[in-house]
DNA sequence: AACGTAAGGATCGTTCAACAATTCGACAAG
DNA sequence: CTTGTCGAATTGTTGAACGATCCTTACGTT
């Protein structure tokens, strides 16, 4: 390997130098207590609380806050603070409508090796899951499996978008009752899915996708009371 | 119209209410200054000058300067400051990518009316400006036209979405020595393209969009030079 | 000429304290 | 039941301060 190829290959480490202020981890702790619903959607973050609580000043903590703003997981609310998020239902209806753009477009695309080797993984992953019953890993491998398949587009941005887009869609579960019975279903239909990707019929799995989508939002807006 | 009709119709209003904070009105106004090229790309923007002109203290400008590193319009580099992005090739190429996804799942929609309508509006515009060389309108309106085909697909999160990256494309066309050129030879094919999409061809019109952004991205790639 | 070190200045990161602006709830008056 | 009014609580914004980090320059070593 030459010199040239050498410093190539280190220059793609080069993101992870600059990542580390206090607001962004902040925003990093923040991010994980509300996706596993220590903060439920609708509470309000008190600047003066959880800045103590932290250790951080007000500021630090404020420039946190907009970040989560802008990944849509926080809602700031002029002169009367920060609330997490509650999705409405016309949320969750256009999530769905990014949802089967994006994922639509990745089925229709020659897949690359590596990137059908991280979906076939996140199935298996949820299989074994679903074996043993534990349907909190079956929850977050089968989301590991759509992130998988949206990244067969090969687009970072992409990427980014989808997972900001299914951080929201977690704020939703938090807000049914049972969201345990909503994943076990899909793990089926994920397989037939793969199947028809990693053959090459990509119509086909188009327009199975298509459907599993509209059944997955009818169920989701079925079960969705977002009013308290 | 019934009181309880009356406020319905208000409560529309009502997100115009919480939009404006100092923060967010610096940012807006940095937005535009970038947009226009007053900051050009690569440029460093000091906390100490900025804050000092515009009269708002360092931390307010920090919550700004957040605000549009999350658009990728400014580069947040830690202790070092923040930079106008100066986007790469790579970016091009992605920005690219996430085009096709997001107008080629327009095209093969069935539109609606409205905004279809806006589609051609904008058409026209180009094609007006176009007459009379104005080649800065052009491009605008060139913009205006894929903005609107976005919104197509009828969702306000791929609108936000397409915002951003035509915003980010800006900063690619400020680096080029002659941007105008470039928009030039578009205005033809929009209108195929359009034409297209009108009689209901819409694999024909996803076929012709297609090669229309590979042989805008290549003129792109060619041309671009963003080192210096 | 390439490299290691050191010093100084500039700028950012973060904190803190203070005050103005706004919201909210309670309570009294009509 | 609706409409003012008041006060407590919280956010919005500011300005100053200090430590941390980076950049530049200079100087000496190899």
């Amino acid at each position: 390997m030459k010199v040239d190829d050498l410093v190539a290959d280190l220059s793609q480490d080069r993101p992870r130098l600059g990542r580390s202020s206090t607001a962004e981890r902040v925003a990093d702790i923040l991010r994980e207590r509300i996706s596993e619903g220590f903060f439920p959607p609708g509470r309000r973050l008190s600047e003066e609380a959880i800045s103590e609580a932290l250790r951080v000043s007000r500021n630090t903590l404020r420039e946190a806050f907009r970040l989560l703003g802008h990944e849509r997981l926080l809602d700031h609310q002029l002169n009367r603070g920060v609330f997490v998020r509650l999705p409405s239902v016309e949320d969750v209806l256009d999530l769905y409508r990014v949802r089967r753009v994006l994922e639509g477009s990745a089925v229709r695309r020659p897949p690359s090796p590596e990137a059908l080797a991280l979906v076939k993984e996140a199935m298996r992953d949820a299989e074994r899951a679903a074996a043993e019953d534990d349907w909190q890993r079956v929850g977050t491998a089968n989301i590991r499996f759509h992130q998988a398949l949206v990244s067969l587009n090969g687009s970072p941005r992409i990427d980014e978008l989808m997972r900001q887009l299914l951080a929201e869609l977690r704020l939703v579960f938090h807000v049914m009752d049972n969201p345990r019975a909503f994943h076990e279903p899909f793990v089926e239909r994920n397989r037939v899915l793969l199947g028809l990707v990693e053959s090459g019929r990509r119509e086909e799995a188009a327009a199975y996708l298509d459907d599993y989508l509209d059944h997955a939002e009818k169920l989701l807006v079925h079960a969705y009371e977002p009013n308290r």
